[in-house]
DNA sequence: TTGTAAGCGTTATCAT
DNA sequence: ATGATAACGCTTACAA
């Protein structure tokens, strides 16, 4: 059974195949009869009709696919630790085929220069570009190129300096410095700042939040204690949260960078019998399926991914449909608290 | 800067566009002259040159898409924990670009009925249909529809027993007796089993494995000793871990179901005291970026994802080429040992 | 309100 | 060896 096209419905119908084709893409308004429009449709419905994508594609001029390019390859960056590219990466998809189109996942080579990169990119048949969590300096030149070429391309995860250009992130600043806010407003004195996120290119934003929050709270010469493991695991992260342990007598409140070595703090402080949000408020970041996955659950800052990604979808859409009148525009997503048991 | 067409190509090169068109797409063996063809290649190359995926599926009958079909939404499964997933999911996405193709990604609501599940992946408008890790049961009327309708497809990760259909897997049940033998082979006697892998549908298999070869080698009468932990954490490993050293009297040899929870493995045989490898060889399964972020690095059983992933895809583009002389077949890849340090 | 017909970029079948 | 030309399925002026 072959699949089913315009012309063969609009014999099945009687009318023609441009009748057929409004009454189908829903620019029937006022220019088919009703019954017919009904008819039609019912008779697409009952037969299963599907659009042919290459069809319509070459009759709009459009290939009615979208391009998601990540930096490096897509398994030796992400196959550890990096779920929010995932997470990035599976909502996008979403939203793309949503609205009708296939996906192209660019794993570009960054290491490259930036003209090969560009070119790497730029020779994809798509409608539209998705930058997912690139370095902005890398990803610049990419962009540039492709607003040259009138492009329509946005970057989730990044944040730009040019105005000219569609981006969305999450204050990470604005976070961490609200998280310290919230463990000084609480009276806890005794606080440290953890560092659980491997390649974190955002630890010293984060530091920063908190030392500064801290100078303008209780002073400028506060101690600011904040650690890094010496190596990123579990063992290395249980290490790590006994360090701190022995330099920050029975903490008050700690802050982790990320959610995804949240477990090894977590059992590190039990077997110092400390309890989580009663002796030591414990703040994270990131992912909240990570921080639901620990026993307690752990309160924590959001990364706001489906806003970030909705966003950005919605601009990219809107660039690909109206060129002409398409004006960019950027977010940083404000601090989000996802209070839970810890 | 509109893309270039082989019209334009061909007006530049002065000749015609049916010429272009065999030299671009590699047909022109003896049939345009070396001289024309290397002018052709040339101004393509010069003028970037890329085909407009839309027309070429029109003109061929094909959609140059293919459908990723995962079971569920992808990031409820997918984001803690099965690596598995996205490793089949990228590499498969790597073949399929380099083909040509674009992705589709289809998550199947697999509670509906089996007849709403055909349809909704039928839909689809690809050339071809990957399955990936999907449980037989559910699969197989979906398969059987597919097949009805002459739609190529294909089941990574997935054991079928009918003939008529394409996938590839790894033995497991192999894989874990080979991983037994080793183990009394080395002279170790006194060996465990520990479940490290949350919602693993062959934890039984595994199981089976580990306790036939032990019957076999050892006689029906032996003690099998496998634990399954109360909870999928880092902690939960670590408390299944001291009760199996409790229960078993200093180790001389552990097989983990899986990768994914090798840490705390490590880390509380650490803290008894125990050396891996040396007083008590650990053996894992699954992924091997898993295995190498441990400290020692774990010795395991692989899952052969490339493998599994490079076959199916061969045999679908195969199916798509030519779907009349295709033959369905079918791999269950034997055990792998990768050697590491453990 | 409906139908006719001209594209869209590529492939493939013919003539030449 | 090369060039016209007719598909492919759909959209969209434009004509009726």
């Amino acid at each position: 059974m072959m699949p089913l096209t315009i012309r063969e419905l609009s014999l099945l119908a009687g009318v023609s195949t441009a009748t057929v084709s409004l009454v189908l893409s829903g620019k029937a308004e006022g220019r088919v009869g009703p019954a017919r429009r009904k008819a039609i449709l019912e008779l697409a419905e009952k037969n299963g009709y599907v659009s042919n994508p290459a069809a319509k594609g070459l009759a709009e001029g459009r290939a009615y696919r979208i391009a998601l390019c990540v930096e490096g390859r897509l398994l030796q960056q992400g196959i550890i630790g990096n779920f929010s590219l995932y997470e990035r990466m599976g909502l996008a998809a979403q939203q793309i085929q949503a609205a009708g189109y296939a996906i192209e996942i660019v794993q570009a080579d960054t290491k490259r220069p930036p003209e090969d990169v560009c070119r790497q990119v730029a020779r994809h048949p798509v409608d539209g570009f998705v930058f997912l969590a690139w370095s902005p300096v890398l990803m610049e030149p990419v962009l540039l190129s492709l607003r040259d070429k009138r492009r329509p391309a946005v970057a989730i995860g990044s944040v730009l300096k040019d105005d000219g250009f569609t981006w969305s992130d999450v204050d990470r600043y604005g976070a961490f410095a609200e998280a310290t806010r919230q463990l000084l407003g609480e009276g806890r004195r005794r606080v440290a700042l953890l560092d659980t996120n491997e390649g974190g290119i955002y630890t010293d934003l984060k530091r920063k939040a908190f030392a500064d929050t801290i100078a303008a709270e209780l002073g400028a010469n506060t101690s600011v204690p904040a650690f890094a493991p010496e190596r990123f695991s579990f063992s290395g992260v249980v290490a790590l949260t006994e360090r701190a342990l022995r330099q920050v007598k029975r903490p008050e409140g700690i802050l982790l960078t990320d959610n995804f070595y949240a477990e090894p703090v977590l059992y590190a402080l039990h077997a110092h019998g400390l309890k989580p949000g009663k002796d030591c408020r414990l703040i994270g970041f990131g992912e909240t399926d990570l921080a639901d996955k620990c026993v307690p659950r752990l309160s924590h800052y959001s990364l706001r991914i489906a806003d970030q990604v909705s966003f950005c979808m919605e601009a990219l859409f809107e660039q690909i449909q109206s060129p002409a009148d398409y004006a960019p525009r950027h977010v940083l997503f404000g601090p989000e608290y996802v209070a839970r048991e810890t």
